[in-house]
DNA sequence: AACGCGGGGAC
DNA sequence: GTCCCAGCGTT
């Protein structure tokens, strides 16, 4: 392979080749219709770890909500986590929202376009400072996710597991050898679109491929790239939910700030060992927090994955039938059903209350 | 370098 | 069921 570039487009022969490609199949996605770099901030935070048909609706929604970074600087961080609801990964969104006002103090509200200054905003790591330089800046920095070390590394034929150190530092380099000097905003793009249309993780379209002729994986078994560590498995943990109704409303508690779906709201969620009895422990919880013993009944069964863990959950529901009123355990509230839908919620709350509509 | 951190779609 | 996605911050 040559990385030689001809002296009329200052493009190197695969450059030439992938820009070529990228103007005519590029995805005419929401976020390359502007030039905003708050829009295409948001949008990177948002796809992180995320696919992209997923994301478009959310990325509406919160441009509607939250249209400048001083609106979002400057909103409730409930209306915030509210926005992101069911989009996961929430410390994003709480990170956003700290990287505007950050941005609003020390930028003038402005973005800067140096990566470095960039980095140093909370929330905006290495991928993203390059995606914003590049992107919202045209600068030639790389960005390299997910897509791009499949398609660096297969073009390579890099062997050594590639999140690391040393192998993002390589393909950092050659990006930086096949960099144009007049299309550093396409040209990232067109780095993570080949990934996601032609260089897919299990079924490469190698014959679609317009840099086939510079892959050494093509025809050579390209899915075997990249090459990753394994992954452990994840451990399940029995929770046990309890749904309580007292009139109208039901118990909802907030979950701490930090730590797993932080600040969400849900039912009552409480660990059990597997030889436990779920309706001792629900008599138990409603003793200690309201002050009188509950019967539960069973409901349901439902899995609720993460990327570390599994939850096992078993639903159990009780009504409050006393004259008095329950007391309200810290960070709880009693909702009526329309005032729950305002609330962010953890799915499993979200997806049971749309099974008992 | 390892780990915590969601949810959903494709297969 | 498994895989993996436009990653970042903490330790």
């Amino acid at each position: 392979m040559s990385n030689t570039r001809t002296s009329a487009t200052q493009r190197t022969d695969f450059a030439a080749k992938l820009l070529a490609w990228y103007q005519r199949w590029a995805r005419p996605l929401p976020w390359r219709d502007t030039n905003d770099p708050y829009a295409i901030w948001v949008s990177e935070a948002m796809l992180q770890q995320t696919r992209v048909e997923t994301v478009i609706p959310f990325y509406h929604r919160f441009l509607n909500r939250f249209p400048t970074i001083q609106d979002l600087a400057a909103a409730p961080e409930e209306a915030v986590l509210k926005s992101w609801e069911g989009l996961g990964y929430y410390r994003r969104a709480r990170l956003l929202q700290q990287g505007a006002r950050d941005v609003l103090t020390r930028f003038n509200g402005k973005l800067p376009a140096d990566p470095d200054l960039l980095k140093s905003i909370p929330g905006i790591g290495p991928y993203m400072a390059g995606a914003l330089a590049s992107i919202a800046f045209n600068i030639p920095i790389p960005a390299i996710d997910g897509n791009v070390i499949r398609v660096v590394t297969r073009i390579l034929t890099w062997e050594e597991e590639a999140r690391t150190a040393r192998s993002l530092q390589v393909i950092h380099h050659w990006i930086m050898e096949q960099f144009p000097t007049d299309a550093a905003r396409e040209f990232t793009q067109s780095l993570m679109e080949l990934g996601a249309l032609i260089c897919l993780p299990k079924k490469p379209r190698c014959l679609h491929c317009p840099v086939q002729s510079n892959c050494q994986a093509a025809g050579n078994v390209p899915e075997r790239y990249p090459t990753k560590k394994i992954a452990r498995e994840i451990p399940s943990e029995r929770r046990i939910i309890l749904r309580i109704q007292w009139n109208e409303k039901h118990l909802l508690v907030r979950r701490p700030e930090t730590g797993l779906l932080a600040g969400l709201w849900e039912y009552p969620n409480i660990a059990a060992k597997l030889n436990e009895d779920a309706l001792t422990l629900g008599a138990r919880w409603t003793h200690d927090q309201l002050g009188r013993i509950l019967e539960f009944r069973f409901i349901s069964t439902m899995t609720q994955v993460f990327t570390h863990r599994r939850w096992d959950l078993e639903i159990y529901a009780a009504e409050w039938k006393e004259n008095q009123a329950p007391r309200t355990p810290p960070n709880s509230d009693w909702f009526l059903q329309t005032e729950e839908a305002a609330l962010p919620r953890v799915a499993f709350v979200r997806r049971l209350q749309s099974e008992t509509k």
